[in-house]
RNA sequence: GGCCUGGUGGCUCAGCUGGUUAGAGCGCCGCCCUGUCACGGCGGAGGUCGUGGGUUCGAACCCCAUCCGGGUCGCCA
């Protein structure tokens, strides 16, 4: 039967009591651990977020009611402990930080029983995630998990301080909005009081942090939830937060600037890293040439080599029609790995074919100077040694080749570049390697809609160099002044320039197929807005529990979101999104279809 | 939506080319134990092998379907 705590008010968190309080009087509240029974003493480990403190139950020394109670104690029991700190007597605990101490207790109070819990409430737990995610509440307990939401909360904290700093308000938006579909699936809220008609829920502030830049509010930034309806990984959550900010009369340099001291500060002070500044900048046509991807990690070499003026003419039909093509032929050097098995190179072949590639050629080149080759027997021993000086090929290296189009390349060797790496382990973990990735293309062709698309979105301004090229008819080539910033080949944030002047912003739609209705009908309150005096502005996003992932070493964003959804988006625990009633839809005018009611 | 992968007492796992009473460690319950901290000792309970079909004399194991998770590609302005 639990107790009241009536009357007792606690002293300290239980790692909070220290040998300085040796002979003082506390009480501490907190979970059982563990309780150790070795007859006429009970050890019980007393948990709350700080830390573990032994508590003993000494049955010469206490009530005989207060030993009852202490001997019936189980795991995850609340109680609150009134005793005092002593030195241990039976050695010290070096995993423990309070391991020297310990508290004689002299009464006990059950303030809640515990069922016995599905499973153990420890670091490194290897409970199933599915499981944990179900009884999230005792998850929670766990310390990994506790030190990585403290450790997110300290960086909320920081992040608020240095921007306040900054001269940054922190000013709310709406999660209510209009849907604008372009980009990801918006998740939909019906409209009562409008029938028929939607909120969506934000996938992030842009156009309202714009609208603030237009109201004069200089500097904005928000800790902001956002929504995106695209199915999960590893790192994306449907429900995901942003560290958001937009400044005015600024362009790339001073968004980079704050950014990266932002950065600098944040690990400094939260995990004692030095970040160098000024972090490197790449271009995007850089770090797809050398890595084969816009988020390259730089922890490791490997970079990709264009040979395609080296084979353009080979023997290789492979390579030299993918040139002829437009496209073309890289590779990489993988150092001392000539001897791999043919088992492993097929499986590295694989694995590139989920990114488009049709194949990887590859060249041994054995210690003796001989070569195993998949293509050998189409080249000239001239090519071949031309192939292999151009990749730096030195004795036990293996080259690894693909030929495609342009993407295909970058895609697949960049991949195959990491999956190497890690499989090679060549990667050193404890390094944090940050990259601004600048300059990326304004549009991207989207093979799905058949039509060129805003890489970023709609509202990013061109390069000044690039501007002439809106007015022809193959603006494709236009750069923005959009940038990336990267942290060992996750995309931490990004950001842009945006348009401020209309007639670039009416080029712009022009280019991706809006005649100026439909951009109006779309966006009309930010170009309405823009009639009125607009600042020029620009601003970035972080993903901040990305952010928090990298800093933690998590494998999983999952593990820094208190309450995070499954692969298919729901949450076990609550068991969201459910069915609702009847009454509800029939209020908001809205009908299941029978295909819906069937799955 | 595609591909890969997992599901065996409460937890983590083992279980061979299909073979009869499905095991282990931890946890749980009871008794004993005054310096434990992976406490110890003795005893005990607990499993429709995710679910449904099928093949077979016989299925945890093979086949089909399905459910619940994970990873990834597509997708994610």
């Amino acid at each position: 039967m639990a107790e009241s705590m009536k009357g007792l008010k606690r002293s300290a968190r239980c790692a909070e009591i220290s040998k300085k309080d040796v002979g003082s009087q506390v009480t501490v509240m907190g979970w059982v651990q563990k309780s150790r029974n070795t007859g006429g003493l009970i050890f019980v480990d007393l948990r709350d977020r700080s830390g573990i403190l032994q508590i003993a139950f000494n049955e010469e020394k206490v009530d005989k009611e207060v030993f009852d109670k202490a001997y019936r104690l189980r795991n995850e029991f609340v109680i609150a402990v009134t005793g005092t700190v002593k030195e241990r007597e039976g050695g010290v605990n070096k995993n423990l930080k309070t391991g020297d101490i310990e508290v004689a207790a002299e009464d006990l109070r059950i303030l809640s029983e515990s069922d016995t819990p599905p499973f153990p409430i420890e670091a490194d737990s290897k409970t199933k995630e599915d499981l944990r995610l179900k009884y999230r509440y005792l998850d929670l307990r766990r310390p990994d998990i506790q030190s990585n939401l403290i450790m997110r909360s300290k960086v909320a904290t920081l992040v608020r301080q240095f921007l306040s700093d900054e001269g940054f308000l922190e000013i709310e938006t709406p999660i209510l909005c209009k849907s604008t579909p372009e980009g990801a699936r918006d998740y939909l809220v019906p409209s009562r009081v409008h029938p028929g008609n939607f909120y969506a829920l934000p996938q992030s502030p842009q156009i309202f942090k714009q609208l603030l830049m237009c109201s004069g509010y200089d500097r904005y930034f928000q800790i902001a939830k956002c929504f995106r309806d695209e199915d999960l990984r590893a790192d994306r959550q449907p429900e995901f937060t942003q560290i958001d900010m937009e400044l005015s009369f600024v362009d790339v340099d001073d968004v980079i600037d704050v950014n990266e001291r932002l950065i600098a500060k944040v690990f400094k002070e939260i995990l004692d890293v030095d970040v160098k500044l000024p972090i490197e900048r790449m271009t995007w046509i850089d770090a797809m040439n050398r890595y084969g991807s816009d988020k390259p990690d730089t922890r490791f070499g490997m970079e990709l080599v264009d040979v395609s003026d080296v084979v353009k003419d080979c023997g290789f039909g492979v390579f030299s029609n993918a040139v002829k093509d437009g496209g073309s032929v890289r590779g990489i050097t993988v150092k001392g790995q000539a001897a791999m098995p043919r088992k492993k190179i097929d499986s590295l072949v694989d694995f590139s074919k989920d990114y488009g590639a049709k194949g990887v050629a590859y060249i041994c080149i054995n210690e003796d100077g001989s070569l195993k080759s998949s293509f050998a027997k189409f080249m000239t021993d001239d090519e071949m040694n031309a192939l292999i000086s151009a990749m730096s090929g030195e004795k036990g290296d293996l080259l690894l080749f693909v030929a495609d189009k342009n993407k295909v390349v970058w895609d697949s060797l960049g991949a195959l570049r990491c999956e190497l790496a890690k499989r090679l382990e060549l990667i050193d973990e404890n390094k944090f390697n940050f990259l601004w990735v600048t300059e990326f293309p304004m549009f991207e062709y989207s093979e799905e809609q058949g039509r060129y698309l805003a890489m970023h979105h709609p509202f990013t301004m061109p390069m000044e160099e690039d501007l002439e090229l809106l007015d022809t008819d193959e603006p494709w080539a236009a750069r923005a002044k959009a940038y990336d910033i990267v942290l060992n080949g996750t995309e931490l944030g990004g950001g842009s320039v945006r348009i401020s002047m209309n007639d670039v912003q009416e080029k712009m739609f022009k280019a991706l197929g809006f005649t100026m209705d439909e951009a109006y009908e779309r966006f009309g309150f930010l170009l309405n807005a823009f009639k009125y005096g607009v600042p020029p502005h620009a601003g970035l996003a972080f993903g901040f529990d990305r952010m928090i992932m990298l800093m933690t070493k998590s494998e999983s964003i999952r593990d820094v979101i208190a309450f995070p959804k499954v692969k298919d988006a729901s949450d076990l625990m609550s068991e969201a999104p459910n069915v609702v009633d009847e009454k509800q839809l029939e209020e908001l005018e809205i009908a299941i279809t029978a295909k819906a009611t069937e799955e």
